[in-house]
DNA sequence: CGTATGATTGAAGGGTCTCAAAATAGGTGG
DNA sequence: CCACCTATTTTGAGACCCTTCAATCATACG
């Protein structure tokens, strides 16, 4: 099923069997794009939002200078650019990581669905604001961590999502970042991530390697990160 | 009029003058709060949702040590806590930072607003993913520019959005802080807002002095700021 | 086996922070 | 209207974190 993953985790349960079918027949294909494809060009108007099934993906703003800022990582369960529903066009991109599947659902039979069933439409809605709560954690992490800190809470954050969705225990889990990538998810110099990254691993709280994250001391990670996921609104709390 | 300024500047013309006046009979009351209140606390359940009629509200989380990082500043038309109706509570704190008058929205009134006008619907959705698109750009901020970039990314944002909403020519508005707040909004001490603020000054640019901005320089200003207004979806471009 | 890409380390410089003090502004009571 | 008190702004000096630039090492791939 594509949706399967749909707010896995986060009050999924409060979506009618019903309406669960709604959303998972609103799909009219199914996409696949190869690592670091461009899924969306800022400014373009789009007339589709994206469903993400299977891969990783991210959003990002480009500087000046060529410097590059992620603003969002996407797991399997997430809409990567439902917010260009009611937008219409996006302010930034959007790109794979690695390959991935993307469900696609077309904006016109969003409408109706949003119609037929308000409090789907609520929950769409209520989607979309889980990745505003998300942003204003990163702005947090941005204004207020250091570059430990902010490693750690970017670490944290991605395993607890995963784990959210079924695909990971929270410690070990998949992360197919360079390290460059990590780092302007961060908002410091890649130099300066291999730096924070030995730095964490020698004090054996994580390590990230190969692509995978391994968290071998999740209290010192939560506690270095002031990680507590409140802000990811998780269905049991 | 209460909402007389929402979506100012922001496609408002896209709204009818039937879901004009369902959103303005919506408001059920109109409270004023004081200076430095506290008017949402984070975690608690909330059944309505404000309209800033009059004054700046801000929205900050605290991390451990009793610093705090703004996330969200609102002008009047914004909803502050319209994100609370999906969301049923906050994962942050709202507080005013003058004397200010809101618009209360209660949310099952809302729910049968959306239901009645759906286009309307999608404009109160598009109004909280205008937040979410100025979260990304202070992620952006915070995470690519140096201090006098932030510092004046952040005037040039306010002075566009009190643009937009017809109280402030851009470069001449009220912005009702201390110098500690600012250094709060953008991810430094205010000891160094304090020094940023006057290379500012000494540059000619923007004086900030009584909880007024005075822009002499917007093109510098922008400039540093690397600002461009897109993802404020203004009306016209 | 050679090449390209990413990871790792070193050294030096700069931007921002911390701590501390002084100056200014705003509000209150005499 | 002045004197006082408090909050805020301003300035200085030193330390620290992170960046920059450069080189070396490891790894994957043709």
């Amino acid at each position: 099923m594509l949706s399967s993953r749909f707010l896995m985790g986060r009050h999924r349960e409060d979506l009618s069997e019903i309406e669960l079918t709604a959303l998972e027949q609103a799909a009219d294909s199914v996409t696949t794009y190869g690592a670091r494809e461009e899924l969306v060009h800022h400014g373009t108007e789009i007339n589709h939002s994206m469903l993400l099934v299977e891969g990783f993906v991210c959003r990002y703003m480009d500087g000046l200078e060529g410097d590059r800022q992620l603003v969002a990582l996407h797991v399997p369960g997430d809409f990567v650019d439902l917010h260009g529903f009611p937008l219409r066009r996006l302010d930034h991109d959007i790109a794979s990581l690695i390959e991935v599947k993307v469900a696609n659902y077309p904006h016109p039979v969003l409408s109706k669905l949003i119609i037929d069933h308000p409090n789907l439409g609520r929950m769409l809605w209520f989607s979309t604001l889980l990745d505003a709560a998300m942003h204003r954690e990163w702005i947090f992490r941005l204004g207020r961590l250091g570059a430990s800190g902010r490693v750690a809470h970017f670490f944290a954050e991605i395993g607890r999502r995963l784990q959210m969705v079924g695909l990971s225990d929270g410690c070990n889990f998949p992360l197919p970042l360079h390290q460059s990538d990590l780092a302007e998810a961060c908002g410091i110099t890649a130099v300066h991530a291999n730096r924070v990254l030995r730095e964490l691993r020698e004090r054996n709280i994580v390590t990230f390697k190969g692509g995978h994250v391994n968290v071998t001391d999740i209290r010192a990670l939560h506690s270095i990160a002031e990680f507590d996921d409140g802000y990811l609104y998780p269905s049991a709390h």
